[in-house]
DNA sequence: ATGAAAGCGCTAACAT
DNA sequence: ATGTTAGCGCTTTCAT
């Protein structure tokens, strides 16, 4: 009981009478064809479900597949579903459509997925690079035309477009919010590694807004997690140790919940926090969370833009767009140093 | 400025001083090759940066694309990640990749999704159907072997496998909880319109544990609404109602978001909540949120299992399988009625 | 161990 | 308005 062929022109063309070619013709339209095989046509492509083959077709052609390429870290990160939204639309409006795949925080599986990606004559490839990866080998593809940008994070080992937050104004804007309530005693919550692109800038940016208010830098208020319960863990800690931080800035969703989560462990509502990345729940908090709000839609617009300008023939050298943040003051960052 | 042609099969033979296919025989280890042509062909490849074109390799083998398709409604929602993650890991073991795209709640571009996918000739295609969209189309690559799954959702005007949760169980014994807990007043907030699938069964389910207590079905206390505004809004209305509920089932997670919120603004700590549908959140929250948890993770798996089933020729008839919920008692449940 | 020819499904270029 | 031929880049089949 083997599965029956796939239909195709030449079936359609039989059915009808006529060449494959004139099926073609109806089908893309470029040619002159008669009203009544046009009817015909349609009629023995919806009779026998024809699927037209893209694969042939893009190979004659030679022209490149009408999707685009996209590489995530992480599926269960809504931020970059968000992102992959504004690539979509952004996209579309070209007859491109947006394809994604993650590789779960694994480089070989980047590596594995930009590979499927190129093999397949994508428009263009986006890219969130993984920790560990190289991006080398998209060289050739580059240079035989296919746009690559970088989201979120540059990438390694090849010049190329890009697109970021302004994380260290962002995060130094957050902390001076901080500082300018009365606090001296400012925990960081980052991410790890602590090599993480966002991470490093989003510190960078934390301890020139100590630099400027003449705070010292204490390395045993920068705390670690990846995970909602390792920054949980991590924040209870700090608030046990001898001298305890008022304040925390979270510099990513994840440490902010877990953070949220450690406070509320601990029944401290009297430490304040700002959290770097808007929260869904950032409002129903009580108090409600003050966040450095990332424009995720707009980064992954961003990225199009640039992509679909090189489709287009921009030949100028790469560049790397920053889209700001933007402070939203709720009532967490405003909470004064107990005196 | 034209961009150099990408380098083919033909380029790294020539460049090596080789036929074609010795160097294909190299590529996909078929054929014997002497160890010296080998290295000087995998020189020449990376020399040259060859990516081979899988649109002409697939249409050669005629076999199908070693991709899996997954269409979902919605890139923000983190559920759909997580069912995507299941699938993933489950399809990565016999070396297909998954691709998925967003529909952003369009039947049209769902079915424009499932002509990308069908055309590029994919092994398999998962479907979280939209509402409005048919799928009868995809009957004839069915018919030819191609695998289609529904998840989430049942499909419209095809009958084909199909993974589901248990949301009729799961909403029934969320209620049960409350009533059990003494309330007798219990409003519903689900999702719109409510033709939708899962609206459906949870609130059949929410009327099956109403009337086994012997309950009245109050229409005036299920309310509506598709983003968490709205859902704020309706629960403060009917808070503000003669006669208000002590208890409340939201029907997924953005309504339990706005839910929460709803509450938050009229300062009510006092109304007990079940959420279906785990929340980031839940656990942070005072009290913590109740849920009746899916398992999103299971939910891609058992489609994937599926799906390579089939591909392995199991030819029996479509089946429904549904993953079983959960209830997890966190305290937003337990409140007790005032009286 | 390697090469030559044919063909996968489609369309560009040239007929008619 | 339609048909024919050739060929996209690769692999199969059959040589050598």
């Amino acid at each position: 009981m083997a599965s029956p062929r796939r239909t195709t022109l030449h079936d359609v063309a039989q059915e009808v009478g006529v060449s494959a070619k004139t099926v073609s013709r109806v089908l893309n339209g470029d040619g002159p064809t008669s009203p009544a095989t046009r009817e015909k046509v349609m009629a023995a492509v919806e009779k026998l479900g024809f699927q037209p083959n893209l694969m042939a077709r893009n190979m004659r052609v030679g022209g490149p597949d009408s999707t685009v390429g996209l590489i995530i870290p992480d599926m269960g990160n809504p931020f970059f579903g968000t992102v992959a939204g504004g690539i979509e639309s952004a996209v579309r409006q070209r007859g491109l459509t947006l394809l994604m795949g993650s590789c779960a925080d694994d480089p070989d599986r980047e590596r594995a997925l930009s590979n499927t990606f190129l093999a397949r004559r994508v428009s263009a490839l986006m890219v969130v690079p993984t920790v560990g990866a190289d991006h080398a080998h998209l060289r050739a593809a580059r240079t035989a035309g296919m746009p690559v940008v970088f989201l979120d994070r540059p990438g390694t080992g090849l010049t190329a477009d890009g697109v970021v937050s302004s994380n260290r104004d962002g995060a130094r804007e957050g902390t001076a919010h901080l500082i300018t309530g009365g606090h001296r005693r400012i925990a960081f919550v980052g991410d790890r590694p602590a090599t993480l692109y966002t991470r490093r800038e989003r510190l960078a940016g934390y301890r020139e807004a100590l630099e400027a208010a003449h705070l010292p830098y204490d390395r045993s208020l920068v705390l670690d997690g990846h995970t909602e319960a390792e920054a949980a863990e991590a924040v209870q800690r700090v608030l046990h140790s001898p001298q305890p931080p008022t304040a925390i800035l979270a510099a990513n969703n994840f440490a902010a919940m877990g953070t949220v989560l450690g406070m509320v462990r601990e029944g401290r509502r009297d430490v304040a926090l700002v959290s770097f990345d808007d929260l869904p729940f950032a409002e129903v908090l009580e108090p409600a969370i003050t966040t450095v709000a990332q424009d995720p839609a707009a980064i992954g617009r961003a990225a199009a833009e640039i992509a679909l300008a090189r489709l287009d023939g921009d030949r100028t050298r790469a560049r790397t767009v920053t889209v700001p943040t933007r402070l939203i003051p709720r009532g967490s960052g405003e909470l004064p140093p107990p005196r």
